[in-house]
DNA sequence: CCAGAAATGTTGACGGCGTCCACATAGTGT
DNA sequence: ACACTATGTGGACGCCGTCAACATTTCTGG
């Protein structure tokens, strides 16, 4: 077994990471994972049994696809907020990130955050799990920094974590109203940052001397 | 063709609601809508192909899963603001009744508001963006009275909009994470009311006297 | 009341798919 | 050099969705 780096490949030539690239294209294609075992292969010019030498099944197939996903959007968020300092601002810009990305991808967000994964044996599939923890993480951890700051109101860590789960539900049923074109409204990179606003700011009317206190 | 109350049936008696019953067992058992046709009809005692005469194809079925899960979502919504005359407390009401809808129906919920039945022929399901948008309608209906009331932050149509897409997608966003367990949080009737008590109020810190009034 | 016609259900067939098995081939370590 | 393992191929099985042809029951018009 081959510890240093990739020894090129054995037969075809990494076969693996062509047969993830081919699923991936077809998921964006068709926006949906329907596609056949044996199409993927025929892609990649292989037989309809090669690549079951990488992945015992089709569900095994799709969580890299998933994985490789996962890695993109916790990329994109880290970039979008680094650098900035308010934490008001680097949440609206997480949630930026994070239904832009979503757009982008559709049918892989889709896939990623779906139960799709969890079928057949693996009950949890732990990487989606992990992974998902981490983009709460990132969120968290600009949460906890505004409450530190005394701007995010939360006196304890249940109330954070109360704060963190809004967030969370927000970006997330954001990106999937729109990935499912279940809203009227269009999408545009304004627009989540006028949501973004609306999870800082509440629903409910501010400090009723000064009203017109809402920027947008 | 009777026009009367149904004439009980042909050969086998009302054979379209007894597949459809019998899909939304099968959903509700594996939480996931992988069954195949066959495995309906031999539920309903049927030849594999007696739901062709009901059901073009597979899709159509499982259209009609999520026919039924829309009108018992809006009966559930909109007997749980029935009677609430805060538009605060009916918010909460609203979320928690979805929230809870959501829980229950884990599968069916995900098929509903899924682009599952958006794959073949039929671009947009006219049937769930219509349900979606009543759900929401119900929703607007709410804001726009708080609103009207002076109680809810919003000084046009626009900014209206944005006050329901944000509550849409923090109920729906909520429900996912909870119902595909990607929450670290446990779901409790009162988690939903506690996030929607955030949606209200906002995570910034409340009653500064210059609220941080930046812009974006 | 009865002959189509329409609705409904059954049987059979076809191609495609996921997966298992046996076999072929190509690199690896000793 | 040689066994071993990793990788790719070809064939087979059973299941599936769907189409077509046929059977049966119910409805409808005369």
């Amino acid at each position: 077994m081959p510890v240093s780096s990739k020894p090129a490949a054995y037969h075809h030539g990494d076969l693996k990471r062509v047969l993830v690239e081919a699923a991936c294209a077809i998921v964006a294609e068709e926006q949906n994972w329907d596609f056949s075992l044996r199409e993927v292969a025929r892609r990649a010019g292989v037989s309809h049994n090669a690549p079951y030498r990488h992945f015992p099944e089709k569900l095994d197939l799709l969580a890299a696809v998933a994985a490789e996903g996962f890695i993109a959007l916790g990329v994109a968020m880290t970039k979008a907020a680094d650098g900035v300092e308010s934490p008001e601002e680097a949440l609206v810009e997480l949630g930026n990130a994070y239904v832009k990305f979503g757009i982008i991808n559709g049918a892989r967000y889709r896939l990623m955050f779906g139960t799709v994964l969890a079928s057949s044996k693996t009950k949890a599939p732990a990487l989606v799990l992990e992974a998902a923890s981490r983009s709460q993480a990132i969120l968290a951890n600009v949460i906890a920094a505004g409450v530190k700051k005394g701007q995010f109101a939360a006196s304890d860590d249940d109330e954070m974590a109360i704060l963190v789960l809004s967030a969370c539900s927000t970006v997330h049923g954001l990106t999937m109203l729109l990935i499912d074109g279940l809203s009227d409204v269009e999408y545009t990179p304004s627009l989540s940052a006028k949501v973004g606003q609306t999870l800082l700011s509440g629903i409910v009317q501010r400090s009723r001397s000064t009203i017109t206190q809402q920027a947008v």
